[in-house]
RNA sequence: GCGCCCUUCGUCUAUCGGUUAGGACACCAGAUUUUCAUUCUGGGAAGAGGGGUUCGACUCCCCUAGGGCGUGCCA
């Protein structure tokens, strides 16, 4: 139980494979309320509507609770302050959208998205930032209720102070400023009803009495809208603390493109949580020399939120090679590495349902590793001879794995059937046969052109370790046609 | 374009006006090990550039360069 009021969150929007950034900030949120002998809670964020899906909600609970975080709130367990999934709280934002707009905070605004689109687009090419014009800001009541009765679609959007600048501490930037001149009249509400993740957080935040916010420092420029939503309406506001992003190794901000960025893929591939999560507790403690293999009560007791950089850091996942090596063999007992074993193993039934998949194609027990091995390996050691024995060349061959691999990215969800459909979508774009498509797929997920089903295989692997797959054999087989020139 | 932010070995970092600029990962070499891995020992490797301030700057200030984030009816 909360003994110092401190209470924190961690706020995913389901509309993706788990990201191993969420457990970055979750991890933060959740040492600093271990620190502070508070509460820490999740909340689902899914208002957008078009991107957020179900099947990625229980993917992020699942991943999160693989990390070993637990949450005393949640969707999954509730709690005092419920619901925790914005979805189920549509109709609690109304009133105080309603509130705003009595009180002259807020304007609804029937701005086209076409109209929108023009604006900035001029406002670029005269070498201004963009920012909503202010068309609607002095609607009249009576304009305002004759658009709405013939059923224009209308936002609703803040008002921002004209001049003067936005003043606040945050717990990692120190002091910060940023005029009004440079914050855009924000949309509150959308056109389907959903509040904007401003509107929906500033509320959510305060009905479930958050009082630290950290997250990622791609929020810092929109505290002043956050904290003129508190001012509107009276509230007092949280501390905000804005943490560096995680990078790839070119500095960007980490993503699934350049880096293997899914929890899921930290799992399958036989990374513990402890090593991941000391990896990267390792952002928020000092440490001395050889202090390097932390546990979370030892990260708790160490964590540091004030000697946090504003340096993103990258992602060294060689790094988090030795320190998951050490925890596999200097803090787990022969019994417990055993037991991990098995349970990596047995994860999703990946086993079991690729047992089942090879028993057809064995005439001794001995085969099954070959055959089924790489469903558990973390590389299956790809080589331009693994690709040599193909009918396709390796034009072809690198033409067929850069389509599959960009139209997998568009799959809402994985499943034998809609792989089997996207497979044969693919095969028909390229005016191909599906079985000259499939093979050089085999290679590229088992290193062999004598392996399970295909179709069956990647749902069981899973998305994140098949794009990864992929775009290893890219590679080999980039560096094939170029030798061929 | 504009706004904000960042910049020490390849990577993560220590230093907070006076150090041979320390450690860790990675890399290389040697030792141990039936092999390999582990382990141990050793090695190379850094203050983006230019101006100031100062007796003295990695450390404070300015400029330049490079990089990041933001600039959505996405979060």
């Amino acid at each position: 139980m909360s003994t110092s009021g401190v209470r924190v969150r961690i706020a995913p929007s389901p509309t993706g494979e788990p990201h191993v950034g969420t457990a970055y900030i979750a991890l933060f949120n959740y040492l600093f309320a271990k620190k502070h002998g508070g509460e820490f809670i999740l909340r689902i964020e899914d208002t957008d509507a078009t991107r957020s899906t179900r099947e990625f909600e229980e993917k992020v609970l699942d991943a999160l609770k693989w990390t070993g975080l637990t949450w005393s709130e949640g969707p999954d367990v509730g709690g005092p302050y419920g619901p925790y999934r914005q979805s189920d709280r549509k109709d609690m934002y109304q009133p105080y959208a309603q509130d705003l707009l009595d009180k002259g905070h807020a304007f609804r605004c029937f701005c086209t998205p076409e109209r929108l689109e023009q604006m900035r687009e001029a406002q670029r090419a005269a070498g201004k930032a963009p920012k909503y014009d202010g068309h609607c800001l002095n609607l009249t009541a009576e304009e305002v209720t004759s658009k709405m009765a013939a059923g224009e679609s209308s936002v609703i959007r803040m008002k921002i102070p004209t001049e003067g600048s936005c003043d606040f501490h945050d717990g990692v930037y120190g002091d910060v400023s940023i005029p009004w001149d440079s914050v855009d009249m924000q949309v509150l509400i959308k056109g389907d009803g959903m509040p904007t993740y401003h509107m929906a957080n500033v509320i959510d935040d305060h009905l479930m009495k958050i009082t630290h916010v950290a997250r990622g420092e791609e929020w810092l420029a929109s505290v002043p809208k956050h904290i003129l939503l508190y001012r509107y309406f009276g509230w007092q506001e949280p501390v905000f603390m804005h943490l560096s992003l995680m990078r790839n190794a070119d500095k960007s901000k980490l993503s699934k493109r350049k880096n293997p960025t899914s929890i899921s893929y930290y799992s399958a591939l036989g990374y513990l949580p402890e090593a991941l999560m000391n990896f990267l507790g390792l952002f928020f403690v000092q440490i001395a020399e050889g202090e390097e293999l932390l546990t979370m009560e030892e990260l708790t007791e160490k964590f540091d939120p004030e000697a946090l950089s504003k340096a993103g850091a990258i992602f060294d996942i060689q790094k988090l090679d030795w320190l998951n090596g050490r925890w596999l063999r200097e803090k787990l007992t022969p019994e417990q590495f055993l037991a991990r074993t098995f349970e990596w193993a047995s994860e999703n039934q990946r086993l079991t349902e690729g047992l089942k998949l090879a028993q057809s194609r064995v005439s001794k027990l001995g085969e099954l590793p070959n055959l089924a091995g790489f469903l558990l390996a973390n590389d299956v050691g790809l080589t331009p001879a693994s690709f040599g024995g193909l009918k396709t060349s390796p034009a072809e061959t690198l033409e067929i794995i850069n389509t599959v691999q960009a139209d997998f990215e568009k799959m809402p969800e994985w499943t034998v059937e809609s792989i089997d459909q996207e497979l044969r979508a693919v095969a028909d774009k390229l005016g191909k046969k599906l079985r000259v498509v499939t093979p050089p797929l085999f290679v590229a997920m088992s290193g062999s052109q004598r392996s399970l089903p295909l179709f069956d295989s990647m749902a069981l692997l899973g998305r994140s370790v098949v794009r990864q797959r992929l775009k290893i054999a890219a590679t080999v087989v980039a560096s094939m046609v170029g030798a061929e020139k």
